[in-house]
DNA sequence: CGTTGACCTAGACCCCGGTCTAGCACCTAA
DNA sequence: TTAGGTGCTAGACCGGGGTCTAGGTCAACG
């Protein structure tokens, strides 16, 4: 294990992804760092490769999309200079994630309301349904109001 | 707005859904009563539709596939009996929502890093790159380990 | 009346992100 | 020398979740 020199299946193993999804994000231009090759043209993964594709993990897991750290990539791999633009877009990206975070949080809410209700219910040895439409109040007709 | 009796636009807006994806949804089994019609044919939804809909809403938001939401729907079509079964599926979807939120938490943090390292460098005059691969050691040959 | 706007159905289309296959090349160990 | 394991490319395929189109029906308004 010297420092790098991996290839595509111990990359696999190591940060999740199938080897199919390491050539596809490669494809993609996800990675910031040209993949070198062995003499009979198989990937060799540095570790810093590794680092870089473990991040981009957690840059899926957070929803980014594959376009997004395509961008990124291809900021990186630019060099130096537009570490403006890389900011800019890791802001943005914290917006979503933290977005996605308080969304998802009103949704627990609602779940756990729901799972404390049932439970009451089942509890309480299950007298009506906590969650069903009131028994038909009458046979609705939109009554046309135009609005 | 006499209760019961909205048309699928405007359900449309209230629930933040398209038209198409009203239709959609129905469908596919997501809806927990039947719609009713008018007697042209048009879908008239009640309010507690409306409401049942807004849920699907938090469901699809916090990630719950069209097909649970569809098993939910149906359980609760069938009505009082299976409640056991519901809270199951439910408990089942908060766990779901839990593990989004500590992945994803732990996604700002390395999101949040990354940012912090970024304001950093460029608060100081842009030297060096807090993210690039070392100034390449070497041409990395996978040294041929077989492990 | 006719026109306009909301609605209907069936079904095609699309994007995204992956997953898998076919057919081939290499390399090392028995 | 051969077999097994791993890798390669190009490209097909897939599931999920929408989104849109074509072609038609109402119904209300001017």
């Amino acid at each position: 294990m010297a420092d790098g020199g991996l290839r595509i299946g111990q990359v696999a193993q190591r940060t999740g992804l199938s080897v199919h999804t390491l050539r596809l994000y490669e494809r993609a231009g996800l990675l910031a760092s040209e993949v070198q090759r062995d003499r009979s043209g198989r990937r060799v993964y540095s570790t810093w490769d590794v680092e870089w594709l473990a991040n981009c993990v957690k840059f899926r897991a957070s929803g980014m999309p594959l376009t997004t750290i395509g961008r990124l990539a291809q900021l990186v791999r630019e060099g130096s200079g537009n570490e403006a633009e890389r900011l800019e877009l890791l802001r943005e990206h914290r917006r979503h994630i933290t977005e996605q975070l308080t969304r998802l949080r009103d949704c627990l809410d609602l779940v756990d309301g729901k799972v404390d209700s049932y439970e009451r219910h089942l509890a309480a040895g299950a007298r009506g349904d906590p969650w069903q439409q009131q028994p038909r109040p009458t046979t609705a007709e939109p009554s046309h109001q135009t609005g």
